[in-house]
DNA sequence: GTTGCGATGCGCT
DNA sequence: GCGCATCGCAACA
């Protein structure tokens, strides 16, 4: 599943007149990664992980943000990829009205601006990406991209399962959680 | 340019 | 009750 994440890299996520073509993701592994949600076995929360490919997790966090993944490997893997950043490409217009004052570098630039940006809201978690008003639309070829540490977990922050386009204005700037144990420290 | 911190509410222990 | 896969602003360099 980490090897399906950077193939999202240049991926187009639709919603209504918005569209966004994803610069930056992160993977997700399921119950053997501390900092995953499915770390912990099924919730009611996380249950879409715990479900089929191809459906939108999106989760509320910080008491005011939206952050989406997309789920990737089998049922019983609870695998998934956070959809970072991106550029928006389509409905711009839309785009800016639901962020007055935002450079359009930085519409979708970080999982809750993103969110915010296409409109996605709790009440789209669960969603089918094959048959609903959400859809991805797969790149087709790979770009170009790099690896480096996961932003803003306190666990596990050192695998390297963040994937970005190389020198994308859109990636958001790398912050390592305040909590987060000491660089190279052991998990 | 970087760093620090408050906002704000739900899920889980 | 506490922690959080965040953001934006204020302060400083």
């Amino acid at each position: 599943m980490i090897e399906v994440a950077p193939r999202l890299l240049g991926a187009v996520i639709r919603h209504g007149e918005v569209a966004v073509r994803l610069s930056e993701v992160e993977a997700y592994a399921g119950p053997d990664d501390p900092g995953s949600h499915a770390y912990r076995g099924p919730t009611p929360r996380n249950s879409v992980m715990f479900g089929p490919a191809g459906h939108l997790y999106c989760y509320f966090t910080y008491g005011m943000h939206v952050c989406a993944n997309v789920t990737v490997g089998p049922a019983d893997e609870a695998s998934a990829v956070l959809l970072r950043a991106g550029q928006v490409i389509d409905g711009l217009d839309e785009a800016r009205a639901r962020r007055p004052g935002i450079s359009d570098r930085d519409l979708a630039r970080g999982p809750a601006n993103l969110c915010r940006a296409l409109g996605l809201q709790l009440t789209d978690n669960g969603a089918d990406l094959s048959s609903s008003p959400i859809t991805l639309e797969l790149g087709a070829a790979a770009a170009p991209y790099l690896t480096g540490p996961r932003v803003g977990l306190r666990l596990a922050p050192d695998r390297p399962w963040r994937f970005w386009i190389e020198g994308d204005p859109t990636v958001s700037a790398y912050r390592r959680s305040p909590k987060a144990a000491p660089i190279g420290a052991p998990e």
